[in-house]
Parts: C-alpha cells; sequence; structure tokens
RNA sequence: GGAGGGGUACUCAAGCGGUCAACGAGGGCAGACUGUAAAUCUGCUGGCUAUGCCUUCGGAGGUUCGAAUCCUCCCCCCUCCA
C-alpha cells in the first residue's frame, strides 16, 4: 500500500484535472481494482493519434490492475456532443454499431489489453429507459445548472439556438457512469462538464461520485485546432508507416515539443534533454525524426519505422520518387486522354478545372518535368509519373 | 399570436437592379524559400467537351431587356412583447 504515492503520480502524469485527487487516493488505496469508463462516439471509428493520449492513460490503469470500460456512445450518439452545429443524427443501424465496434477493437487493442477492457454500449440501457425514464433522468437536473456549461452559456449569449435535445447528452452520459457503477471517468477536457453531470447522478442514485481526471487535446497538425478528421489536420493510427511519418514530420518545431509530452512514451528527462540538445544547436530535425520513429514503431513495427524515415530522407532531402506508388491504367479507347481529365480520373485533383490550375501554377509534373500546356494529349501507350504538388504521384499508364 | 432583425461560396463576412462566379478576412491548395518545416512573399480557390458556355447567394414563383439585389408565398434562426 505504500507505494500508493508513485502509482498516483503515474496515473497523474501528462492530466489536465483530476476531481477529486483525495477521492482516487482513497479509492487505490482500497486495493480494490477500479472500474473505468471512456466512452467513445460511435460514428467516427477512425481513431487519430489525439485519441491515443487517452487510450495511453487507459493502458496505465489497466497495468495496474484495473478494469477499463471501453464504452461506445450508440445512444448518445444519435444526440451528437452538443457543439452547437448539430441535429439529431440518423441512428445507425444495428449492424453499422456492431462493424464500428469491431473497427474500435482492431484498433484500439494495438494499445489497450483485450483481457482487462470491458466493451459496453450505452443503448443497453438508455433504450430501454423509456420515456418515462427519461422524464425523471431529466427532473435530476435544472436548466440553471445546464447552462453553466461553456457551450450551452456562450451559444444562450450569443443568442445562438439551443435545442432541447442537447440538454440530454450530459444527462444520459451521467445515467451510463451510474449503470457501469464507475470509479473513475476520463475524458478530454472539453468533457469536463459531462463528467461532472456523472457525479451528480452517480450521488442522486446514492452511490459514490466517480473521480474524473481530464486529459489535455491535442493540437492537430496545425499547431493551433484540435486533432480531428474532419478538420484534416490528423494522423490515423492506421495510417501507413510513410503517410504517419511525413504528416508528423511536418509539424512545426514548437509543436514537436507538444507532442512529446503528450504522445511519448520517453522518460521526462529524456525529454528535457532533447530540448537541451535543440538549444544547443542540434538540428531539431532530427529530434523530429526520433518522435516520428517512435510512433511509427508503436503502430508498425521498427522495421517499418526506420524504412519509414530512410523513404523521407530519400524523397524529400534527395528529391527522388517514392518507392509506392498508386497504379493506375487508363482506357481511352484509343483516342488519348487530356492532362487534366487524366489528373482527375487518378484522383490527383478534384475536377478538371482544378487539374488546370494547378497546371498553370506550375504544380504538375510527369517524370519530373514541369507541364505547362494544359492542352496537353497523352496518347496511347503513355506510360509515366503524373505529379500533382510535392506529395501526390500516379504511375500512369494510357490505352 | 404580434412587432422587428436575419439566412450569401469550406468558415466568417460585404454586396442591396446591370461593370457579380460575387469585395475582404480566415482556411485550403500551388509556386519561391526551406528541414515536405515554421515565418515570409506570390498566385489560385463553382463546374464544363474552356478565351466561350452552364449552375450558384434558404426554397418556390413573379416583376424586369436584366435579380444575390425588387414583389408574393413558404421554410429556418434570433430578439422583444403576449
Amino acid at each position: 500500500m505504500n507505494d500508493t504515492k508513485s502509482t498516483l503520480a503515474l496515473i497523474a502524469r501528462g492530466t489536465d484535472e483530476i476531481t477529486k485527487f483525495e477521492e482516487l487516493e482513497e479509492r487505490l488505496k482500497s486495493g480494490k481494482p477500479l472500474r473505468v469508463k471512456v466512452g467513445f462516439d460511435p460514428t467516427a471509428p477512425d481513431l487519430h493519434i489525439g485519441h491515443t493520449v487517452i487510450i495511453n492513460k487507459m493502458r496505465q490503469f489497466q497495468d495496474l490492475g484495473h478494469t477499463v470500460i471501453f464504452l461506445i456512445g450508440d445512444f448518445t450518439g444519435l444526440i451528437g456532443d452538443p457543439t452547437g452545429k448539430n441535429v439529431t443524427r440518423k441512428p445507425l443501424t444495428p449492424e453499422q454499431v456492431k462493424e464500428n465496434a469491431e473497427t474500435y477493437a482492431k484498433q484500439v487493442f494495438k494499445i489497450l489489453d483485450p483481457d482487462k477492457t470491458e466493451i459496453r454500449f450505452n443503448s443497453e440501457w438508455l433504450g430501454k429507459l423509456g420515456s418515462d425514464g427519461m422524464v425523471r433522468l431529466a427532473a435530476t437536473y435544472t436548466v440553471a445548472r445546464m447552462l453553466e456549461r461553456d457551450d450551452f452559456e456562450s451559444r444562450y449569449k450569443n443568442n445562438q439556438p439551443i435545442a432541447i435535445h442537447e440538454f440530454l447528452y450530459p444527462l444520459a452520459q451521467g445515467y451510463d457512469s451510474v449503470m457501469l457503477e464507475c470509479d473513475v471517468e476520463m475524458g478530454g477536457s472539453d468533457q469536463k462538464f459531462n463528467l461532472h453531470v456523472g457525479r451528480h447522478l452517480q450521488q442522486h442514485y446514492g452511490q459514490d461520485p466517480q473521480v474524473i481526471i481530464t486529459l489535455p487535446l491535442l493540437e492537430g497538425l496545425d499547431g493551433v485546432q484540435k486533432m480531428s478528421k474532419s478538420l484534416d489536420n490528423y494522423v490515423g493510427i492506421t495510417e501507413s508507416p510513410t503517410e504517419m511519418f511525413g504528416k508528423l514530420m511536418s509539424i512545426s518545431d514548437e509543436l514537436m515539443w507538444r507532442y512529446f509530452d503528450l504522445l511519448s512514451f520517453r522518460a521526462n528527462d529524456e525529454i528535457a534533454d532533447l530540448k537541451a540538445d535543440a538549444v544547443g544547436g542540434r538540428n531539431p530535425r532530427d529530434i523530429k525524426f526520433l518522435l516520428c520513429e517512435e510512433i511509427v514503431e508503436r503502430f508498425h513495427s521498427r522495421e517499418a519505422a526506420v524504412a519509414a524515415r530512410e523513404e523521407f530522407i530519400a524523397r524529400f532531402q534527395k528529391g527522388q520518387m517514392p518507392e509506392d506508388m498508386p497504379e493506375k491504367v487508363l482506357e481511352t479507347g484509343g483516342d488519348g486522354i487530356g492532362i487534366a481529365a487524366a489528373l482527375s480520373q487518378c484522383g490527383m485533383t478534384t475536377s478538371n478545372s482544378e487539374a488546370f490550375r494547378m497546371i498553370q501554377q506550375g504544380g504538375v509534373k510527369i517524370d519530373g518535368d514541369s507541364v505547362s500546356d494544359r492542352t496537353l494529349i497523352l496518347d496511347p501507350g503513355f506510360t509515366g509519373v503524373l505529379q500533382v504538388g510535392k506529395r501526390k504521384f500516379c504511375q500512369v499508364t494510357v490505352k
């Protein structure tokens, strides 16, 4: 029991806030395995490295012998966590939910231990609640307290609409904690309000309120907005080693340190040493290589990480063509094909107009040579590498 | 139910009868510079069988030679009053 202190320190590392720390300490001291819940949205089963900040923390709990509940919010997904933009979402079919859950599992078990993970769906109890149950649940909270939520408050003040059903989201999420008898719930710092509602509801239902741990949201590749798929500033954990490596290399030096703090498993001392090296004149690029390799290795392998680095150096420092690129055979019936149409058909541009624009700007190359003639026809028998910008390549054969 | 304000491209936001495919900003993309960085500079940012044509300004009609701009109806949002 005297190692509770070090356990606490481990859990606290990298967190945003813990409410309440003493309660966590007490529960850990009891020696009983804790039930730790984290909820996930069922509509976006494609995880990115931003999500792994919390998943890493879940893994830590597992390593300490606790039970982690991976909760898929298939019911709350109908509401959509209030952001001010959403409307009620279309319900997913049971098949879709199942499929998404499997996708989740496949990805998340790269980090989590399946034997210590409970996968649950909140439609299990929320779906059976009924309107009477929902009314009773809604009665446990007041509008004034709902409006404490930053998002609601600012929308209310700024005359933005708030739909009634949006109030149900925090309540439903809180009710999950009651049904699962959670000891701990974790979430991004934007989840703080929802997590607190869970505490309130548990008390209402006669349970000890859960400890809540919030974790910082990882900034996306732009370094400003949080990482999200819809902003296209993310690195997906199923992406290829080269993609991962390349995307991570594009972050700014400043952001690199943030990523070290939140994503690296390196010890704090080690990171501090790297910072000192950078100040001492070591090229930040080489330090960034270390970060990229570590992350690629986590989701692929050591070999893949090394290969990705080598490919990166060959392609961008030495300007070589990538090793692998998509190949495409264009059937033209013997007439050949205009360069713009060819680019569009290869998915390198979204329209012919865009292709023309790229050509105009000198962004299109064939076998490394810039194309300036927008009316260029690729004749049957043509074969070569088309390139748009610095990153898009396609090996094309015209028939 | 009444009175008023508003809905414009990825986002914010001008325009209020022709010169509007629609100012400006942000974002994005491309080029220069680089470390595929960042910062900075330049250009582009509806589509097409492309120096012209077609479709866009909440929706549907109408007025007009001509509408994002005016009129009618409808939908949605906000405020105040009931």
